[in-house]
This record gives structure tokens, C-alpha cells and sequence, in this order.
DNA sequence: GCCCATATCTTCATTATTATAGAATTAATG
DNA sequence: CATTAATTCTATAATAATGAAGATATGGGC
């Protein structure tokens, strides 16, 4: 089976949280912030491998930070997302809408 | 790996497919559902194996359907989500609008 | 009426992809 | 060197994808 062409659930999660305007996304902030918005614990090696693919896809870059962590800890890899990505996230988010648009049972939080 | 407790990808998409009002939700037409909205070919098997899935964890019900095509044809199996499954797919999906919630990249279709 | 070509829906077997826990590694600070 | 932080590795399991086969009905030719 040849790679998926479209974002997968986590990697669709993972560009979100790598596109929110704070700029400063790398693995440890990015696992965190969607345990918070999920509720769902996530495996950090499950985003590192979902960064990675992602990179690998085209959808992100990746920059290494200056070791300036206040009290010791490895140096942090940041990402950003590209156009490509954003566009890629779009579309992932797109689709999901088309599929919970007109869904009785789905509007609680939409009124 | 246990089992996850939460939705997968393919899985979240055959549930809000369930859900649809028209309460006549089957396998090749949820797949064809699915298709249409996302752009997306998915393979009927992927769709039944999610199906079986679903309802093994109680987000599902099903109902053999009477043999009454128009043109042969073996007899449908119908699917229902139960309330389980419907409380999943709104967390599924309010978790989704809480990533994407404040990213300006991603507001052209909210506008 | 019986058989077969056809249509529709479902299942099977196999392989690929993604997610996970937990240990290990790297790298900085004091 | 102990501590802290971030990332990577390893092995395993769940989820997803696919082509092909199986099951079951219809309707028409004869």
C-alpha cells in the first residue's frame, strides 16, 4: 500500500497545533496542547513520529532553537508550518465539517 | 496496544455518515457518502472493517434488512448510532473545533 | 419453470500505516 | 555529577487499505 496522500487524525491535530500563531511549536508544547483541547492523552513519541512525517511530506519545517532553556534540557526543534500545509489543513478541516454539517445530533455547541 | 478509546479517522467519518438523518445508513452508500464529501476514495472493505469496529464498541447497532432491492442483490445491513456513539462523534468533533478554533489560516469557509 | 448473466452487497486474506509505552539517549545547567 | 528537559529508539498492537472472492437476489431467454 503506497503512503497516504491525506492527513491522517493525529497528523491533522499536529498541523493544527503547529499552526496556532504563538510560533514557538515543538514536540513537548504541541503533545501538551492537545491533551488539553482532546481531553485525550497523547503519546509523545506519537507526535514526534507525526512531525516527522509531516516534515517529510512537505507540510512542515523544521528549525533547530538555541539551547536557551532556562534550567537545563536539550535544545528544542521547532516547526512551522508551510503553504502547502496550511492548505493541506484546510482542506483535512473542510471535510470534516461537509461530514458533521446537517447532523441533528451534532448541534449543541453550534447554536 | 489496547484497544483505543477513541474515534479513528475512517471511523469518525462512518459514524457522522451513520448519523445522517436519512436513517438508511448502509455500507456502500455510507462509502459513497464518504467519497463525495471528502474527495476521497475509500475502499468498501476499509468501510465495513470500520463498521465492525464501531459496533464492537457499542458506538453502533445493526439490523439485517429485508432482500427487497430493485435489481438482485444481497440484503442490506443497516446501521444505527446509539447514544454512546452519538455523545463520541460530538466530542470527536468539538475536539476538532477546539484546534482549529482561533487560527487565522484556517478562516476563509467561517468568514 | 429453470438456468444463467448480471447487479448488489458483504466478507476474506494480506499488507501497510499509525499509535503506544517505556526505556534510552542527548544536551544543557549549576 | 546530579538534575532537568527534550528528543529518539525499540518493539508491539491497533487501525486502515486493497484486491479478490463469496453470497444472494433479479430478470430475461428459452
Amino acid at each position: 500500500m503506497r503512503r497516504r496522500e491525506y492527513l491522517g487524525q493525529l497528523e491533522l491535530m499536529v498541523l493544527l497545533a503547529v499552526m496556532r500563531p504563538r510560533g514557538d511549536a515543538y514536540g513537548v508544547l504541541i503533545a501538551r496542547d492537545i491533551a488539553d483541547k482532546s481531553g485525550r492523552e497523547v503519546a509523545l513519541a506519537s507526535v514526534y513520529a507525526a512531525l516527522e512525517r509531516l516534515e517529510h511530506k512537505g507540510f512542515l519545517t523544521s528549525s533547530l532553537g538555541q539551547p536557551t532553556a532556562e534550567r537545563g534540557g536539550k535544545a528544542r526543534t521547532y516547526f512551522k508550518a508551510t503553504a502547502t500545509g496550511v492548505r493541506e489543513a484546510r482542506e483535512a478541516h473542510a471535510t470534516l465539517l461537509r461530514l458533521s454539517a446537517d447532523l441533528p445530533a451534532l448541534q449543541v455547541e453550534t447554536a
